[in-house]
DNA sequence: CCAATAGTGAAGTGGTGGCTTCAGTATTAA
DNA sequence: TTAATACTGAAGCCACCACTTCACTATTGG
């Protein structure tokens, strides 16, 4: 639970960054990229992509492999699966208020 | 198309903050509240909420209205329509990706 | 009217985070 | 072996942002 917690804490902020979700995006487009192949068409350093890798990997929303001298990058679709549930509760609660609202103007009808 | 990702933008920048997304989960379950009776229970000041107030309504996750001298706050569930799209996208296109891989194989089978 | 309540605006502070540079390591190519 | 490539670690910089305090306005109850 609390762990489940932090971890939304981490993929929200995570997810935050625009360049972090450039990567997202741009990993489930083309599949697998290098470090490198990231950075150029970003306009930033290899170092600072390493940088956002290492979150993105932290909340498991992205995988990396170091092939050679080459770490290879590619997204964790299941990751993503917080997000929805989150926003899902959110909706699951919202509604159930609206109902219990309901209940009570039902109750006051009688 | 600019607006959406500027807006989307806005939107996960706004739910990174812990403080922000307890407000949004409080007003999924009770229903609207006031400022201080947001502000009462997440340790910070009643302006701090003030301000968290403003950048949710600013990307329409939250409205807002003041009645007399209290100011009203309940969640717009649409708002988080957004995020859900956006989740959606990112698998739509991995699974793009897969079955472009897919058909390649294929084709080389062939 | 007076006091208490509810919120707002401005300004300042501290911390975090995204980014850079630079100096290094490990791998691959020639 | 030498040179080039691909990345990593450390350290520093700067902007942003969450939060505070303080002074103020607007509303409401006695």
């Amino acid at each position: 639970m609390i762990a489940a917690q932090t971890n939304v804490n981490r993929i929200f902020h995570a997810l935050g960054d625009p360049t972090r979700r450039a990567i997202v995006e741009r990993l489930s487009v083309r599949g697998p990229l290098s470090a490198s192949a990231l950075a150029e068409p970003m306009g930033v350093t290899v170092t600072a992509i390493t940088q956002h890798l290492r979150v993105l990997e932290d909340c498991r929303l992205v995988r990396t492999e170091k092939v050679g001298r080459v770490r290879s990058c590619r997204v964790e679709p299941s990751g993503l699966s917080v997000l929805t549930r989150w926003v899902d509760a959110q909706r699951t609660r919202w509604e159930r208020r609206l109902d219990a609202m309901g209940a009570i103007l039902d109750e006051s009808d009688e």
